[in-house]
DNA sequence: TTGTATGCGTTATCAT
DNA sequence: ATGATAACGCATACAA
């Protein structure tokens, strides 16, 4: 195999400078002969510009960078699916980050922005420490946040209304006649998990319930934690009849145990949770779940970036997603497990 | 915000030429003095190496690629769980690709190898044209393939029997006492739904089952299209004991047409499907299926190619990932929907 | 040990 | 319209 052919290997095929050849390849004006004897050598020597050399010379890489937790989270999913189609569509191609639920690991891909092999990113970080406000500040690319950050923060933020969302589900559960309502949350010293912990707080004050701590039970985000927690809360209150989950993985997890134990969903105890991902439609009973808007979120995120790598300066902006309770068998289904 | 740092600011900064910046910043001998203005300097300034000046030197992007049909699928999913963290401790960054179950899109893709913004390229191609082949014989970077390729394609090839796999399944519905086995596949001019169209046809051969037309129904790879595909096959065959489905989520739209229609999974009719996504554990009744290791196919596909780019050449490599039946419930359980 | 100078492949400026 | 050349930021061969 030849070597890798460049701008002055077409130069010399075609007889002419490299900056014919740039310009010919760069559709500039140029007599018809010449192009023609460019365009040829080109396809016969199958050349293909080199990106490095461009990103260098044009100080833009043509990529956009997605740092997330977790990809196995199906809420990040429904993003990607956003995401990446309008980030092709307008010529970027998309570096994933997995940033293995590890705060130091998103710092790296804020100072990472440094060497600019991405033209913009998006986050969704799990927790803001005052070290990423001051990557935000400092970093040298657009940035947007997907979750909240504290006002004035120079970043463009997409954000959802969990507080509301929260209330939503909790209402439902309260117009349906349950008045034990138990939370399973994940970590409190996350984003996601603080805000939904203060919302369920709030929203039983709002409907006149009291606010039981024997009610509340924290894990992690995930399954299998989901079921040991939902064990732990199922046995600590016996007349519990609704189960609160802060993202469908942990509502699985609260499944299967209340499956095992044989209590009946929704019959004996509604089972609600957040994020309304597919599995929501997979699991049975079907999963009543509160909607974010993660593809809502995802779409907004990438045009917020795309608009401002495009238009250069302006005052961040945010975009808010309305939550939407999404209701199903599994506070309302006349059938269980 | 002042412009951003390079080795000239640096060494102006000290006091030294930008050839001692270098050397110290790569570790290589210098005097401690010097050394240590240096990496005060570059401290001070936050300087951050530049990635495509890097690039165009070094002749490596430090990015790997992953192309795939659709993000949307969990078995693309789980493979990525495993090529990211490999990749990342190598010290590569992953581009996601998702080429829209489209041909020409992969073609787009493996043109693109010759921009060299990744240092090679891991694909699950949905088919393989002579177009592939061309560009898999003229690429600049090395590739991996997952999926079957043409003996002798001078690729990295990691494989999965599905011949076995389907044979797994068709051979534990028949053990079960099932004799009308239908079979729900994919298109026929993608790489797994030929597959297992053939494969599904030697099982039933080779347990002297007469294969009948009517017990096929082609669909596509999705949950809709598989329920209406699956809707038609059961409409058709009156004393259908067994369904086959290729893949997880084709077997969640059959799931979803059986509910509807009152038969009993597994007690009138047992389903199998292929995959072992996560998905299989959060179906009602939980999905017998056969995995195809999909983590290790993703993970043997990274080690491949890190092995590849590290060393260098060698001869093409084939990886085979053996099968392996999973039995739940939809085939064997006790309660159904 | 350190500095000078060159090249990586491209785009863009300036003459011609 | 075209060619010579500089510059992007870095690494390195060579000279000092």
């Amino acid at each position: 195999m030849s070597d890798v052919p460049t701008i002055t290997t077409i130069a010399q095929r075609a007889g002419v400078s490299i900056a014919s050849v740039s310009r010919v390849l760069n559709g500039l004006p140029t007599r018809a002969e010449t192009e023609s004897r460019v365009m040829s050598a080109a396809r016969e020597l199958g050349y293909v510009p080199n990106s490095a050399a461009r990103s260098l010379k044009s100080r833009r890489s043509n990529q956009v960078g997605f740092a997330i937790a977790d990809i196995g989270n199906p809420v990040y999913l429904a993003m990607i699916r956003e995401i990446q189609p309008l980030l092709k569509a307008a010529g970027y191609r998309l570096v994933l980050h997995s940033t293995n639920v590890d705060a130091a690991d998103e710092i790296d891909v804020l100072r990472g922005l440094g060497e600019r092999y991405v033209d913009g990113l998006i986050m969704i970080p799990l927790r803001v420490t005052g070290e990423h406000l001051k990557m935000f500040a400092a970093a040298r690319a657009p940035i947007v946040i997907i979750g909240s950050v504290p006002e004035g923060t120079p970043v463009d933020n997409v954000r959802t209304d969990s507080r509301k969302g929260v209330r939503l589900a909790v209402e439902h559960l309260h117009q349906l006649g349950r008045r034990r309502i138990g939370f399973v949350n994940g970590p409190l010293d996350t984003v996601p998990g603080a805000a939904r912990s203060a919302a369920y707080a709030e929203a039983l004050a709002g409907l006149g319930l009291p606010y039981d701590p024997d009610l509340v039970e924290v894990g992690d985000f995930y399954r299998p934690e989901g079921a040991r927690a939902a064990a732990r809360l199922i046995g600590r209150v016996p007349d519990l009849d609704a189960l609160l989950c802060a993202n469908d993985l942990i509502a699985l997890g609260a499944l299967d145990v209340l499956r095992r134990e044989r209590r009946r969903v929704p019959e004996e105890v509604a089972v609600a949770s957040m994020d309304d991902t597919d599995l929501a439609t997979v699991a049975w009973p079907p999963l009543t779940s509160v909607s974010l808007g993660s593809a809502e979120r995802g779409r907004a995120a990438a045009e917020l970036l795309l608009d401002r790598l495009a238009h250069g300066d302006r005052a961040p902006r945010v975009v808010t997603v309305e939550p939407r309770l999404v209701i199903r068998a599994s506070t309302v289904g006349e059938e269980g497990p």
